[in-house]
DNA sequence: TTTTATTATGTTATACTATAACAATAAAAA
DNA sequence: TTTTTATTGTTATAGTATAACATAATAAAA
């Protein structure tokens, strides 16, 4: 897992390299949070981040498998000459409540979506106020575009003025394949 | 259960008053499954019974324990003057594959829909040939509206035509409150 | 600053949803 | 009838999510 650890120790994760991409959207969520009184915490940084640096949806199990080795390595690198306590991990694992709670706290943010017919998470493209947004899932590449555009006002337009339905959630999402997968 | 049992003894289920509307789908699903060479079972349609009659998306687990008591009061019905056998009910459990495989029945036929967002199927209003439909789930009265027309076909063809994605699967499904209920 | 209240996280247990794998049975085809 | 295929039964387990309560950390009030 550390092929450069030296340069990076600074960092209170596991990660070496860690794209500015993912730097700038961690600093915008931090400041999002900031500004509306609610608290980024470490763990949710923490879940954020992996969330991430996925690059494509994640699943809650997925998560925890991942927040449990993070955990481990940190663990190992705070003292990492004794070896001969063997096989017995004493590190207590994470329970799916940790995560479930973070996602929760991040979609209501609207710093992630969440993918109902595939049970995982994505990162929202555009973090602002609560939108809707439509989710194109290609089974090939994993890759999922989120489109906030057109054709979701217009189905919820429709369910709005013409049949008079006031819409408080929306699961719209597409699988196939992308233009690049065919 | 049994208010008026004599009136429908010929019948194979519990039964006693199905609606016309009920045994009209029965019969037209006979139909479907007839003239494509499929095979209608009882067990299929048994749970395509209990899907018509809820008149509520139902879940997997609700069809598991009303198959189950169905079967048990079948039981009953035919041997109802012994109860000294007392607690012990010898009748097999019904297990979630008995359901699930026959769902996956109903659905390949266009028989019924699944509602990802909530875990649970519905009818098809139209059974006609595979088509895609977006549903307004009422969080109020439980009711469920299909919406087979437009707005669908234009995200359809949004995602075809202008992100050149193909889909094969589609989830679109908004909840909330129908005009009725506000 | 110390106390109090609030929010977040840890922890255990369990509920809910779905499928894999193989056995037994029933129906259709040869 | 025999063989083959499709359906259902059965056991076990995988995968997803939440309830309930304990502990810890942070913010607010005294």
């Amino acid at each position: 897992m550390s092929t450069h650890s030296s340069i990076c120790e600074h960092l209170h994760d596991a990660q070496d390299f860690m794209p500015q991409d993912v730097i700038d959207r961690l600093n915008a969520a931090k400041e999002q949070c900031r500004l509306n009184g609610s608290r980024f915490t470490a763990l949710r940084q923490q879940i954020y981040q992996l969330i991430l640096e996925a690059n494509k949806p994640i699943g809650a199990y997925d998560l925890i498998a991942q927040l449990q080795s993070v955990r481990l390595s940190d663990t190992d690198n705070s003292d990492e000459t004794k070896d001969q306590s063997g096989k017995k991990q004493t590190t207590k694992n994470v329970a799916p409540p940790t995560v479930y709670r973070s996602l929760e706290f991040l979609l209501s943010e609207g710093l992630i979506h969440q993918l109902t017919s595939i049970n995982a998470y994505v990162p929202c493209c555009h973090p602002r106020a609560q939108h809707t947004a439509a989710f194109l899932i290609c089974g090939q590449c994993q890759r999922v575009q989120e489109c906030s555009s057109l054709p979701v006002q217009e189905i919820m337009s429709f369910a709005e003025q013409d049949v008079g339905f006031v819409v408080e959630r929306s699961v719209i999402e597409l699988s196939g394949r992308c233009q690049a997968c065919q």
